[in-house]
DNA sequence: GTAAAGTCTGGACCTAGGTCCAGAGTAAAG
DNA sequence: CTTTACTCTGGACCTAGGTCCAGACTTTAC
C-alpha cells in the first residue's frame, strides 16, 4: 500500500500558501492538472500538487506570467513526451533566470550607487537627479 | 542658455520604448511629473523623464508593482523631503533586490538540477517528479 | 496654403490573474 | 440525526496595467 496521503482542496490551499479559488483558477487554466476526484466529485489531491504550486509561486515572483509557467512546466508532465524534446523548454527557463540574475545585479549596482551618494550628504535632489539610473 | 533638449511625447515615447498611451497613463498615476507644456497644450519632456521611464520599466520588470515603483522613487523627488527623512525607502528597494538576488539563485540551482537529472537519461517523468523544486 | 503627421482629452475596452458570490450537495463532529 | 464545515459549479466582479478610439486642434513638410 502506497503512502496514500490523499488531500482535499482545502487542505491544498492551506499547505501551498494560495486559495481554493486561486488552484480552481489555475486547473481551469491547465496549470495544474485534471485532480482525481472522490465518488461526491471533491478533488482530492497528493502533496506533490503542493510542491507544483509553490514551484509556480516562485517562479510568478521573478516575473514568468503563468502562461510562461505553463510552458516552463510542461516537461514535467505527461509521459507522452520524451525528456529530450522537452528539453529545450527548460533550458530557455535557464537562460531567462540567467538574463534576470544579471539584470538584477545591474539594478542592484545603480541602486547602491544612489544610495552611496545619499549618504555622501549630496543629496541628488531635484528633477534632473535620475541621469544616471 | 541651457542644452534646451526637449522632447514632445512621442519623441519621449520612442526613446524610453514606450507607447504613448503608457506615458499618459504613468502622468495620471502619479510616476511622472505632469510636465511643462507648450502655449499649445503639447507636453514637453527632457532627457532625464527618459531615464526615468527606463528605470520604472526595470524594476517593473524585477516584479515591482507601479505603486511600489512609486514609492521606490520618491527620494528622487520634490526638493521637500530631505535624504535622511527619505533614505529608506531607498534602502527597502535594496533589501527586496537582494531578497529576489537570493531566491533567484535557489531557483536556478533548482532548475538546473531537474535538467542534470535530465541530461543523465533519468526521465523524471510522471506527475510525482517535481518534489524536488 | 494645404496635406500629412502629431497631439489633445475623455472615456470605453482589454488581458492577466484572481476573488466572490449563490444555491446545492457532502463530510465530520457531537 | 442534526449542525457545522467543506466542496461543488458557474458566472459575475475586481485590480493592475495598459490600449484604443473619436473628434478637434497643432505642427511640419511640401
Amino acid at each position: 500500500m502506497g503512502a496514500m496521503t490523499s488531500m482535499t482542496i482545502g487542505t491544498l490551499a492551506d499547505q501551498a500558501g494560495v486559495s481554493i479559488d486561486a488552484i480552481r483558477f489555475y486547473e481551469r487554466r491547465g496549470i495544474l492538472a485534471e485532480p482525481q476526484r472522490r465518488p461526491s466529485g471533491y478533488r482530492t489531491y497528493t502533496p506533490d500538487d503542493v510542491d507544483r504550486i509553490r514551484l509556480v509561486k516562485r517562479l510568478q515572483a521573478l516575473g514568468f506570467t503563468l502562461a510562461e509557467v505553463t510552458d516552463a512546466l510542461r516537461p514535467l508532465d505527461a509521459g507522452t513526451a520524451t525528456c529530450d524534446s522537452e528539453r529545450w523548454r527548460v533550458e530557455a527557463v535557464m537562460a531567462r533566470l540567467d538574463a534576470q540574475l544579471a539584470e538584477l545585479r545591474k539594478v542592484r549596482r545603480d541602486v547602491a550607487q544612489v544610495l552611496d551618494v545619499c549618504k555622501a550628504g549630496h543629496c541628488p535632489h531635484g528633477r534632473q537627479r535620475s541621469a544616471k539610473l
